[in-house]
DNA sequence: GTCTATAAGCCGATAGAC
DNA sequence: GTCTATCGGCTTATAGAC
């Protein structure tokens, strides 16, 4: 196997168990075993896990950045564009009710562990709170977009947590109804 | 030391390092260090890991309940004890800034370790969540008291995550001067 | 690029002396 | 009740054959 396919493959398989067990409790033979890889041959393509770790969010950012662009041209306005966004916990809401939101496990995991990594990890919720505040900045709140684009990402953390615990869809269904209402006052 | 006051200081010592640490990335090492134990020592006072965990979530719900029963006794209106929930993101400002909050870390690490306790931890929230729902019933509010519990715990949860990432003392305030007066409209 | 073998250390847990 | 000594297993990581 060629060594670039291998390490996508790698990624691939540690981002998936970084998610659904957390970074802590999966261990280099768990990647290994989901790769068909031995575990000696691991350290050809990454020399820590803290590598792979790194390689991971950087993934995911890129996946991120890809799926807002992919937002800004499917929905033309900014409310259309954070109601995207609010209705995450519903289009993803299987794997949340699961594993819990992929960017907010990861960063109160790798805060509680004091993990070097834990600045890269923020990014991941910078890229949506900056992409956020530029929708609220188009809707005409300039000032308060950041307060504004902050709140919207504690709605999504605070229904994911409890949906993770709970395992309520009902729940996320009134809590999404709830923001749209609150969102549809700051409609143009 | 007599055998209570000893588990009582593992306990508090567990407690704590969970909190601080997480549970998995807390050794019994770290424990008996904390208390001024040996390692062989211990297995006299708790069998296994798993029983220092139900002793933990015992206390907090213990704690819990007690916490819940001064507020109501402090606070003579269900808004007031409403308030003083909403208010605790503040009250526990610097904790929740360094670990997050004590429950919800708790409940998404156990919920994705998928440990046996998870459901012990589940009653840390149920406890808050009857709790609140209780006052929005007094308040005159009885069908939609359950699910205004919810969105109160949400909240919480929502402004804990993002405090941990973040540490941002100006966001939780802004987000709790907007529960404000959200639940100004529900006060009788 | 992939393998096996193995190191060094930490983990939860146990045995038995005192 | 507390200690030391130790077990078997799992962890990250390395060495070296192919």
């Amino acid at each position: 196997m060629s060594g670039a396919a291998t390490r996508e493959q790698i990624v691939d398989a540690a981002d998936r168990l970084f998610y659904h067990r957390g970074y802590e409790h999966t261990s280099f033979a768990d990647i290994a075993a989901a790769v068909g890889l031995s575990r000696g041959n691991f350290y050809y393509h990454f020399k820590s896990k803290d590598a792979i770790l790194d390689a991971v969010i950087e993934a995911r950012l890129a996946g991120t950045r890809h799926m807002l662009e992919q937002w800004e041209s499917q929905q033309p306005t900014p409310d259309g564009r954070i109601l995207q966004f609010v209705e995450i916990v519903l289009t993803n809401g299987t794997d949340i009710q699961q594993y819990g939101c992929p960017v907010g496990t990861l960063n109160t995991e790798l805060a509680k562990l004091g993990h070097t990594l834990h600045g890269q990890a923020r990014g991941l919720f910078t890229l949506f709170r900056d992409w956020l505040r530029e929708q609220f900045t188009l809707l005409g709140y300039g000032e308060q977009a950041d307060d504004l684009a902050m709140h919207v990402l504690a709605f999504s953390q605070g229904v994911a947590v409890l949906s993770h615990t709970f395992r309520d869809e009902e729940f996320v269904r009134r809590e999404v109804d709830r923001m749209r209402d609150w969102l549809s006052t700051y409609r143009k």
